[in-house]
DNA sequence: CTTAGTGTATCATTATATTAATACACCAAT
DNA sequence: ATTGGTGTATTAATATAATGATACACTAAG
């Protein structure tokens, strides 16, 4: 993909109450999950991006900031922002990871402890059983 | 349990970086979950829980404003405030249970048995950490 | 070295969330 | 009705988070 297609990848909404820099943090994720971002491709400079969706050069680079702790980035002084090669080498498919990952951050966010989580996991087995 | 000992449940952090109210709210369903709360029980008062935990009523009443909206507890001026009748798994969002469910489904028709999930989830939990 | 592109550290501003002070409302028992 | 207990609406103060302006740093190419 282009970079400059690529801003079509956002749609930020400013009275959504969810801050912008969040936003861009979640549809990155989204985009690599739906392979419409592909490891080794290069991001959009954060002034065109922020030209492009009206907001600061500085949010873009915030969100990004946050995006390289997470491993999902690399940004380079001079040359821009890439995608990460992703390890996917886990033997597990995207039925069973996705679910999982979301199921984890959702949890998380609703401030589950790591042992409530686990308690609950142990539930829903016994409760959908094979059948 | 007495209300005066209910108290102790409660071990606040005011310089962690999470509000007083939020670790309130969690730790009234983390009581509820590992049943040291239960259905009908009354809670310490709005006043005597300040006091004790040297914060303010309404800084109390805030957070138990939430669990009410969330169905774990009600309110009544003049009365107290009382853990609601209700079964454990009814706490859960969708955001939560919907994600779990399909996780455990797919994980099973791919012929992962129980031990196998309980393992992955402990994995990923240890993988994808908070933040 | 200059230019024109990249990202960013610092600080100021603005917006939002959290906590607290006060006065009030409700209930049960006297 | 009074007392002594319950919770709370309103508002103000404070703390934290998010955004933005500016000046700066890094890189590649001419």
């Amino acid at each position: 993909m282009t970079t400059s297609s690529m801003v079509n990848l956002f749609s930020l909404n400013t009275s959504s109450g969810i801050p912008i820099y969040r936003q861009l943090i979640d549809q990155i994720k989204q985009a690599i999950r739906m392979d419409l971002l592909k490891p080794g491709e290069q991001l959009p400079s954060v002034r065109n991006l922020a030209s492009a969706l009206q907001i600061n050069p500085m949010t873009i680079s915030k969100a990004f900031a946050q995006l390289e702790l997470e491993g999902v980035l690399i940004r380079k002084r001079g040359i821009g922002m890439l995608v990460t090669e992703q390890e996917k080498g886990e033997a597990l498919t995207p039925a069973i990871e996705l679910p999982l990952v979301e199921f984890i951050q959702n949890a998380r966010s609703e401030n589950l402890d790591d042992e409530s989580i686990m308690t609950l996991v142990q539930q829903y087995l016994s409760i959908h059983t094979k059948g």
